[in-house]
DNA sequence: GTGAAAGCGCTAACAA
DNA sequence: TTGTTAGCGCTTTCAC
């Protein structure tokens, strides 16, 4: 039906109306150097007057390199991602790699389909954020078939990875949480089994809150890692012995609790605090701003594409963790008791 | 130097090992119907213990279709563009389709070289978002070599687009800064020649303030189209006849903005009213809340794949636009003469 | 310095 | 229903 090539020339076309051999014509493109000048000035014109361009398929065909990477991400919608692309891009751009990007939506399923499709396409590499990095098969049989592939935010002893410290980092925000009086502190996100890094960060929450003799800290599950709903606050906020500080697993997570929170009457941080994770640039033009822990999205994905093209032109497998900042925002601050203790339930409008 | 190919079995292999020809693999991948079921099972059994999947290079090349769509984005940072990731991907992944993704950061020299990699690579199409679709050499380039593309976000009459209509929507945000009492209302943006949207939105803004009679719309030109400096906004405030309403070409530039005109001891809308374009989630967290046009990204994506995959599919050439809204926020709200008289300059610690 | 020839993996005629 | 053959566009020995 649809007709196939547009108006294509190919090199023996070009070669052909040159005068020369095909053989000729490639090597004009890729390794100039190597041919009479004279010679390559007339190809060249020639290919010039077509609008000639080698086709990649041709070469990586025969060549077995497609100079692409994949980039499988859960989702864009998350800026930290976004930056990671950027990053990623950046470092891929720099050895003439191209990208190909599909989103997971955190769903382990769609991860595997992406990543057949990328094989099929016989990509040089991938760079992949997956829901677990310890029961995830897709990255065994990356693994199976000699696949080039690095790990992006997850944090893996057994995959080469780009990551953050995810246990320090959120143990380091109960400490800071503590510092400010906070002794009950619950833990949000979404279902665990969709993100290892929300996982980590509760176990070092929870390991943190232990060191310093705080309250166990509670896990309320969300059902999305990156929004939440009225009821499901309500509840957290009407509980009997409420925590006073509420430390969500991502950024996206709080920013909605946040405002959450001022809907049922309740104001952030006075009668809550509220912390985040990722950093995200807009944390600092919320109100109040938020306090989060800073991960490098751009380095975590630059690093991660460096790491990649290591291992393909290299032949060097290793990890490498990136250092993270806590960010002390307006969202949580000191603990007053007095304030707090009149109200059992919740706050306003209830 | 780096060996090749891993242990990649081909089509013939699989073709061997089960004892039929490599077209009856071939036929059972691509039309299992029309093979024997007894032995498409046995060549699947075969292939699958080899872990064998069709290389796409081979079938692209034999076929002249990749299967892969082009997306050419300024940055992701900007998450009106991840939207717009996330609806053409969304779009292509119903049809089969991959994505390969770059970013120009506005540089139209990145764009050239972008779309050039993304046509040696024989993508079946392009979506694409250029600085300035008039001036864009790229999109002739396209053009004259028969490749299928679609604009997303700049407006065309000359290419297809996917886009909204932004002369309309700014003129629409003037009049509604006119209602709130606004007489005097300054635009913002980065170079136009960088941004058409920019233009239009200009264009747009203005023509709403000479209809309204009010004065004239001035326009300063920051260095970037995301972010600005206080010396800038700090020349603004001071200037003589200040505006009382900025009109920021984009959202990102309103959140700097806004963050500027606030660290120079005025007050967002008190001091200033500030309004922005694109509509991204986060304007809603922000304090005060953004006041913007909402353009809805993720369908100008989908729209725009969509409309790609007509061209591809049908042969069908056209071009769609989608409603904005405009989002009433707090950070542009009715200008009160009176508080506004007694400064001359600026507001505070200046 | 250049050319001839083979083949990367696949599929569509065409033939059987 | 299945096999044979040719060729998509390219690069790379190996000759010359």
């Amino acid at each position: 039906m649809v007709e196939r090539r547009i108006n294509r020339v190919s090199i023996v076309e070009i070669a052909r109306q040159a005068g020369v051999s095909p053989a000729t014509v490639s090597r004009v493109f890729n390794r100039p150097d190597i041919v009479l000048a004279e010679t390559r000035e007339h190809v060249l014109a020639v290919a010039q007057r077509h609008g000639f361009r080698p086709n990649r398929l041709g070469s990586s065909l025969r060549l077995g390199s497609t100079k692409t990477l994949g980039l499988v991400l859960p989702t864009l919608s998350n800026p930290v991602f976004a930056d990671c692309f950027e990053g990623a891009e950046q470092r891929a751009r720099q050895s003439g790699y191209s990208i190909m990007m599909t989103a997971t939506h955190y769903d382990p399923a769609l991860e595997a389909t992406a990543v057949h499709r990328l094989i099929d396409h016989q990509l040089d590499g991938v760079i992949l954020t997956v829901a677990n990095a310890r029961t995830s098969t897709i990255l065994n049989t990356l693994k199976a078939r000699g696949m080039h592939y690095v790990l992006a935010y997850n944090e893996s002893t057994a995959h080469p990875c780009a990551s953050v410290d995810n246990y320090a980092a959120a143990s380091d925000m109960v400490a800071h949480l503590a510092s400010l009086g906070h002794r009950r502190i619950a833990f949000l996100s979404g279902p665990l089994s969709l993100s290892d890094r929300a996982a980590s960060r509760l176990a070092g929450a929870r390991h943190c809150a232990q060191r310093l003799e705080l309250e166990q800290v509670r896990h309320y599950v969300m059902l999305s890692h990156t929004g939440t709903d009225t009821a499901t606050i309500r509840q957290i906020l009407e509980a009997p012995n409420r925590p006073s500080a509420l430390f969500c697993s991502n950024d996206l997570l709080a920013t909605s609790v946040i405002s959450i929170i001022k809907e049922l009457g309740c104001a952030v941080p006075a009668d809550m605090s509220v912390a985040g994770f990722d950093g995200i640039r807009y944390g600092a033009f919320m109100s109040p701003s938020l306090t989060t822990v800073q991960a490098p999205g751009y380095e975590i994905g630059h690093t991660a594409c460096h790491l990649l093209l290591e291992q393909i032109e290299q032949r060097v497998t290793r990890s490498e963790q990136l250092p993270y900042r806590l960010i002390d925002g307006a969202s949580a601050t000191l603990l007053n008791p007095q304030s707090r203790k009149p109200h059992h339930a919740a706050c306003a409008n209830q």
